[in-house]
DNA sequence: ATTAATTACATTGCACGCAATTAAATTGCG
DNA sequence: CGCAATTTAATTGCGTGCAATGTAATTAAT
């Protein structure tokens, strides 16, 4: 039982209240979950958003790829080329405009998009967890990213 | 309106649809929002968060510090050499047991904390959420945390 | 007591994140 | 039209994360 919910300053700087730290290692434990499922795939994690990103819509440029990662391109141009080099991804320069790059998924990249489908299974069940509290959780931390942003 | 609450192997794979990217990319925000305020006590995020440690108890061995933040010594290792270079704290090896080395606050890492007091506060404003708000996810992104790593 | 196993930290190599800078192309404005 | 401002990627440099390996010290086993 807490007898006394008022915070001192000692408190706030406590680890274990810290929302920031509970994010930082959730995240970090999370991806450990991801490796071995994603070793099987050849993708680190940070690659597998890029291609979730690329499964629901392809063709995109570097800098919308980023938005929606919220990544920039000092962490996109080598993470593509990589995926470029595993053959998943093509980089192709528009000449219409050729400042632009645009990520395109070749037939490899596409394929993968079938032997990803079971991993989302394989987290849930890692998590524990009820769909619905995963989808309330994951609400309330999109929530706060965007006040972060904001 | 949501009609179908089901969820395809595709809406699976959907990034806005993923806990995992939302506790990514909201980690990411926080340490964004950190930086400016760390960047004026000399800190990185993850320094931050060692050092969080040690103003609650001071003297631990490399390993214990690793347990608390769930980081292993490849990642340690340098970040608590970068802290002695700034005087933050003291890298000693134990006598007894010469396997072990000790991590202590100097004066000057002891003072930090009355200056980083006020950054939860800062932390707190940012997320535009009330106290007992961030300490349900809090607990509830912990628990998470905890299923994962089991 | 010698060997084997374990523990604790350090090192190496690779892949992010991101700030800062650079470079090239395009747009807008007078 | 000419030129500055803007846009888009790429590059560089630094600090993590972490797997894999190394090394030294300690403990356990026979």
């Amino acid at each position: 039982m807490t007898i006394k919910s008022s915070t001192t300053p000692s408190d706030m700087l406590r680890l274990d209240n810290q929302l920031c730290f509970a994010l930082y290692s959730t995240s970090l434990a999370m991806t450990k979950v991801y490796k071995p499922l994603l070793a099987e795939l050849g993708l680190t994690y940070p690659q597998y958003l890029a291609m979730l990103v690329l499964w629901e819509r392809d063709g995109l440029m570097v800098s919308e790829l980023g938005q929606k990662l919220y990544l920039d391109s000092g962490t996109l141009t080598p993470l593509l080329k990589r995926l470029e080099a595993s053959c998943y991804i093509s980089r192709i320069r528009d000449v219409e405009d050729e400042r632009r790059v645009y990520i395109t998924l070749t037939s490899s990249g596409r394929k993968l998009k079938t032997r990803a489908a079971k991993i989302p299974g394989c987290i849930l069940s890692a998590s524990q967890c009820s769909v619905p509290e995963l989808m309330n959780l994951t609400g309330q931390v999109q929530a706060l990213r965007q006040q972060l942003i904001a």
